[in-house]
DNA sequence: ATATAAAAATGGTTTGTAGTGGTAAAAAGT
DNA sequence: ACTTTTTACCACTACAAACCATTTTTATAT
């Protein structure tokens, strides 16, 4: 189960090392893609062939949706080679994106992992923490 | 798989490299024709027929539509035919139908590359991003 | 607590190859 | 037959991926 965020940096030529605990369960060629609320995505290709048959399993070509989809999902996605360190180079594109700068975050979500430059999750770590201790005082009214 | 997106740029004779990731699969003699929202398609000539069949829907002769859609994607192919250098020349017809100028983007769609002029792949794929996210989030729960 | 060993993170160097420009030969058209 | 366009081939450049080597941390045992 891929679980905990662990911290990251981007080197010289956009290389990070991928956390020794994700490492194991993402498999020998992980893919990386867009996610939403600009961040990325890392899973094993095993999970992803799961989302991909579900994905284009009853779509057919013909509605401009299921061609939008698809260009989302897959012309986003790369699949990436871990080096012998554990490394992965991020795409170019996939960096600009997700405004990569050199400070990331792996944060891990069961079936998937979750990439963020790391000021951005810290601020949006403190909104959700706002908003859940203001969500408990309501509860804890009644 | 062809997945994920590389930049290209037509030379001198509309001349333009596949990303060596989508040539080994596109085979020998790949083929170029007119796709939707103003775009090109590459296929492998393997997956052509295959292709077709998806778009008709087995409906064959029987629409109007049907037979429009095959005479809109088949009257436009091109088998093209990768230099040395893994190079294509772009038709001239095609070139225009798709407003090439120099810089290009090859997507890869899993079956099937697409190939659009960059500016208005860039435009495009900010769009997607909020198209496509209720529908995609959706399937990721499952 | 300290030392040693093992594991992991980091930094750099080299080699292979993808991409580009150009040239010569062949084909097509005038 | 001559010009023009297209195709195939050759050579160079530059980036990127694989490799190696060093430093830093963690764990274990004395």
């Amino acid at each position: 189960m891929l679980i905990g965020s662990y911290l990251g940096n981007l080197g010289d030529k956009r290389r990070v090392a991928v956390p020794k605990k994700f490492l194991l369960e993402l498999g020998e060629k992980p893919i990386l893609a867009k996610w939403y609320e600009d961040c990325l995505i890392l899973v094993s290709s095993g999970f992803w062939e799961n989302l991909l048959a579900r994905l284009t399993g009853g779509s057919k070509i013909v509605s401009l949706m299921a061609r939008d989809i698809e260009r989302f999902i897959l012309g986003s996605a790369f699949e990436v080679d871990p080096d012998g360190q554990g490394r992965i180079v991020i795409p170019e594109m996939l960096a600009a994106y997700a405004n990569f700068e050199k400070d990331l975050i792996f944060v891990g979500l069961g079936d998937r992992v979750e990439v963020w430059p790391k000021e951005i999750w810290d601020k949006k770590s403190q909104e959700l923490a706002k908003v859940t201790k203001e969500y408990i005082e309501e509860l804890a009214k009644k």
